[in-house]
DNA sequence: CGGAGGCTGACAGCCGGATTACAAATGCGT
DNA sequence: ACGCATTTGTAATCCGGCTGTCAGCCTCCG
């Protein structure tokens, strides 16, 4: 199994490719999007991992050559973590899969090997709890089918109580999650943000989806009926 | 469950294996990295907890060496300075969450408790005592199918005596589990704490749960029928 | 019967969360 | 690059109810 990594951070591209060559994988490692694109519609490979963080050439134009090329090419895209419509973009340009830095290396090999044996995107497309639906492609939301606007944290916030439905979150991990930050305790950002998004999908809906465990965190969950 | 701390600092260390002891863990200590490392591919843990400063071998390279075992061991790291950096260094290089120097213990058995689940899944998810349940995930309680609320403490406090039942738990033991103190032995906040869950649980249902063993302590179990 | 240990109800301080207003930052179009 | 609109973080305040303390009572056991 070959694999290409587009990377321009040294330190990571390297990492990257130290990593999968000791999982047994075949890897090859290009530093810039001219060079990235080149390879990968030349030579044959099996997966590309590909940084969108380029200069120069940039990673949306590596994937759309790739993709332009016409070849059934996984490609893995690495992306910052608060850039939801960078995934989305991604995705809607044909990425099979994303993966949102810092990640855990386990993380990276178990998606590539998905990748490998599938060929397709292991996300899901639509996240949803009772009237509630969420659409990761096109960065969409509605409750009760009519469409609702939501900002970028108060998606992301939303998609990490989606995915994690009935589960309560810390704060902390709320913290880690959707904003790159620590939890600094004397911050209420996760309070207000959480008061934003209910203001939105809850205020005027039943039933409530959000639900405060004092002293924990937050849960989206379906309430049981009585 | 068998965890193994990699903590050169004596008090942090001592402090560690004690809480987490008490929690009801299989607890060894090694006091440097080589021998850490060792330890860490030769027996057979479900957790390691490691600091990153640690003299000769530092953490970090405890931590690759234990990733290039291939083993599945999920890896908590403590680091002293909130240095992004480092969290990021961490987490690619494999570890599985981590901890910021000065934590309450209370965070650090949060932790250690959601990567054991998370990792093999022997760690339940729901503790019950005949028809008592307690979805730690939910952070939800229910007797006799009756939904019941509990403040935070009530609900620390039904949770070990649930984790530990049939076991007679001393004053001083459910101090330090949950209060992050030492027992201070002129208060019966204590006493207060069981009183008020018994009245949530106990008070109007059968069997009585909660028993009082005069001079050593409180248990939960179910009782035999006579 | 006395004392220690445990139970109980009242009470008040305090904490965690909600809410709102405002300031800073981000981003978007030109 | 600039200015405007929107988003996002900070801070101040409010509120309910959690939780530790205490005083008095009960109960077990010597």
């Amino acid at each position: 199994m070959k694999i290409l990594i587009i990377e321009d951070e040294h330190k990571t591209g390297d990492y990257l490719k130290q990593g999968l060559s000791e999982a047994g994988f075949v890897v090859d490692l290009v530093r810039n999007g001219t060079d990235g694109m080149h390879t990968a519609v030349t030579e044959d490979y099996d997966l590309v991992v590909l940084d969108v963080m380029l200069p120069g050439m940039d990673g949306w134009q590596v994937l759309k050559a790739i993709r332009a090329d016409g070849k059934d090419l996984p490609v893995l895209f690495l992306t910052a973590r608060d850039r939801v419509e960078e995934r989305v973009k991604g995705l809607e340009l044909g990425a099979d899969d994303y993966l949102v830095k810092p990640f855990a290396f386990s993380e990276l090999l178990a998606r590539v090997r998905t990748l490998l044996r599938r060929g397709k995107s292991i996300e899901p497309v639509v996240l949803s709890a009772a009237d509630l639906e969420l659409d990761l492609l096109r960065h969409r939301v509605t409750r009760a089918r009519k469409q609702i606007d939501l900002t970028t944290k108060e998606f992301a916030l939303l998609e990490l109580l989606l995915r994690r439905q009935g589960e309560v979150l810390p704060r902390s991990l709320i913290a880690s999650q959707v904003w790159d930050m620590n939890f600094d305790s004397d911050t209420n950002a996760i309070d207000v943000a959480v008061r934003r998004l209910r203001a939105k999908i809850d205020d005027e809906f039943e039933p409530k989806l959000i639900r405060t465990v004092r002293g924990m965190g937050y849960v989206l969950e379906v309430p049981e009926r009585a």
